[in-house]
DNA sequence: AGCCAATGGTTAATCGTTTAACCAAAATTC
DNA sequence: GAATTTTGGTTAAACGATTAACCATTGGCT
């Protein structure tokens, strides 16, 4: 790279001092410039192809106008989406984004933490809170400004934008309530994760709500290593009961996709033998014969308000932040047919 | 965020000079430091939490360990796979990724780079290059270090990595005409960007080595913005031939999912009445009854090549680097049966 | 004892920008 | 016309880390 012109290239070129030169390409003191200088100094750094050095900024300033974006995978769907989010609403703020991806790994994130805090990141948003409350928790000790998106510890006084996840369960039971389903039930994953357990909770508070029991076995739960061979048990299980069930929720999309692959193998109709809810899209399954009706995030939301809750925080504007967005139901084919059918 | 500690919070805590500090941190002149000295500096350093400022090191140094990232959309999926792997490749010789998304759009591209310069990063990988030759051709005048991925242009020296375009299209056809497809179109974007052009000529100069002939109507070209629609006349019109086709190489992934659409709206059989491959990975296409036979670009390998190259480059390595890796045909289901059926 | 080298540090300049404080000359006020 | 204000700048310190150059002791050797 060519060496890089300064603001004292400039002023020597010129005869003036660095400080005018500054002031000038700052737009400062405007009043005590002459218009002329000041023409002539706008000129020079036009012709001279001078760009701010940032870093010097930085460390004289105090501020890098960098933000750290924490997320389990960047190459997840999901993630990437909601990094262009904020890249977007960073830059409107003229703000740049640092990103990095734990993989949902604690020590990793440990490290980018320190990788990002040694780059002196404003502030941090956090979109990989999986097993990190520890490390979440130092985070709020040492005073960083940081907005966790998703997944949140209810133990953690931290600033959050989130779902509200208990809402979205009612949505869709009302929904297939609505459309006469009365035996309902629930795959989900079987972790302490307060978002997957508000999920189930609005489940179950929902089918009370509806005065629709929830026969045992109606609520299953799988684990994140063998997710497809449990999920398929579970089905298994959930239409050999005593009162099979006829409809389902999945609280994922990664359970989703591996039980509709395998109601499509036990060749049952969906939605007449069986309607589908599910959160989360799933780009996946777009080719499947009936769409499946999804509780979609406002992710464009939750980067937008995640980035501007930051960027106040360092404003001075402290006080936590704490948001649950509702979810979105788009309904498709997979849940629309009444029981009649059946 | 808590007032920082410096070298020279520790240096005064201890009573030493911040320079020793510095030293013994950096692990520089061990030999001129007395163990207990150094030791009690690391400790102090770790007690209080201390972090390099990495902006003024690299004020200082000169080298801010930063390379810039940029994409046509982070929230594409192909992009957000290479950002995966642009981020661990830099990260194992220690270095930061900041990216930004230009929508193919010269004027933000721009704006990108400037962003990115200011902020001194130490080179650029470039996976946007779409229209934007001008602005690559300045970065080759300016000197900054960048390394082109899978879009290049000819007319410029510089340094990339990318697929050979035109043996993947040899590869492709090779495969159908092994099966025994002699009517093979192809479905491609109306495009002077080179890449295209050489999937194009790949086709043509493959039919021409199996001495098949390519009748009029046989080389279809779409536009970006009305895709869809063109791309159904195009399969119209293939179909209405006096010769009409029997097989399809698509260019893209997004064309690929029209023209399957389509096809399978038509009730067209794959692959007995219509074989099909196309360049690209297509996940929205996972459900379909006779999954694609795709080229396969080396992602992981052109994005961890791209960050060896770029990063071998600061240290006086120059020359630039012209890499065109093969694209590896994955035969699936969509190609394999013979004409036999027809 | 006298000299030199090794040991274990310190000093101070520097990177490029920002910004409070200062200053000289010109213009205004009474 | 002396005092004050305004105008249009300049000076210099500072941000935090790095690093070449320097310095004071101590120890070894003949």
């Amino acid at each position: 790279m060519n060496k890089k012109v300064s603001l004292k290239d400039i002023a020597q070129k010129l005869g003036v001092s660095t400080a005018l030169v500054s002031y000038v390409l700052n737009n400062r003191r405007e009043n005590r410039i002459s218009k002329e200088v000041a023409q002539k100094i706008r000129d020079a750094a036009r012709a001279m192809n001078y760009k701010t050095n940032q870093i010097a900024r930085s460390l004289k300033t105090n501020k890098t106008n960098t933000i750290g974006l924490l997320v389990a995978d960047i190459s997840n769907p999901f993630d990437a989406a909601l990094a262009r989010i904020i890249e977007d609403e960073a830059e409107k703020q003229n703000y740049a984004v640092l990103f990095g991806s734990s993989d949902g790994d604690a020590r990793k994130l440990l490290k980018l933490l320190d990788i990002l805090a040694t780059r002196q990141v404003e502030g941090l948003i956090i979109f990989a809170a999986e097993h990190a409350e520890e490390q979440i928790g130092d985070l709020l000790k040492q005073g960083t400004p940081f907005v966790l998106i998703d997944r949140y510890f209810p133990g953690l006084d931290a600033s959050y934008v989130a779902l509200d996840n208990h809402e979205a369960s009612l949505q869709a039971i009302n929904h297939l309530a609505a459309n006469g389903f009365k035996n309902i039930g629930l795959v989900t994953y079987n972790t302490s994760l307060f978002h997957m357990q508000e999920r189930k909770r609005g489940y179950l508070s929902a089918m009370a709500q509806h005065h629709l029991p929830v026969h045992d076995g109606w609520v299953q739960q799988v684990t994140v290593t063998d997710t497809r061979q449990q999920v398929e048990a579970a089905i298994d299980e959930m239409l050999a009961l005593p009162h099979p069930v006829h409809a389902l929720l999945f609280t994922s999309n990664v359970v989703a996709i591996h039980g509709v692959k395998y109601i499509n193998k036990l060749g049952l109709k969906v939605p007449q033998q069986m309607a589908i809810v599910t959160f989360d899209e799933t780009e996946a399954l777009d080719m499947f014969y009936a769409p499946l009706t999804y509780l979609k995030q406002p992710l464009k939301q939750m980067g937008a308000i995640a980035t501007q809750v930051l960027l106040q925080k360092q404003n001075g504007n402290s006080g936590n932040v704490k948001i649950n967005l509702p979810a979105e139901l788009v309904v498709r084919a997979s849940s629309i047919a009444g029981p009649g059918v059946l």
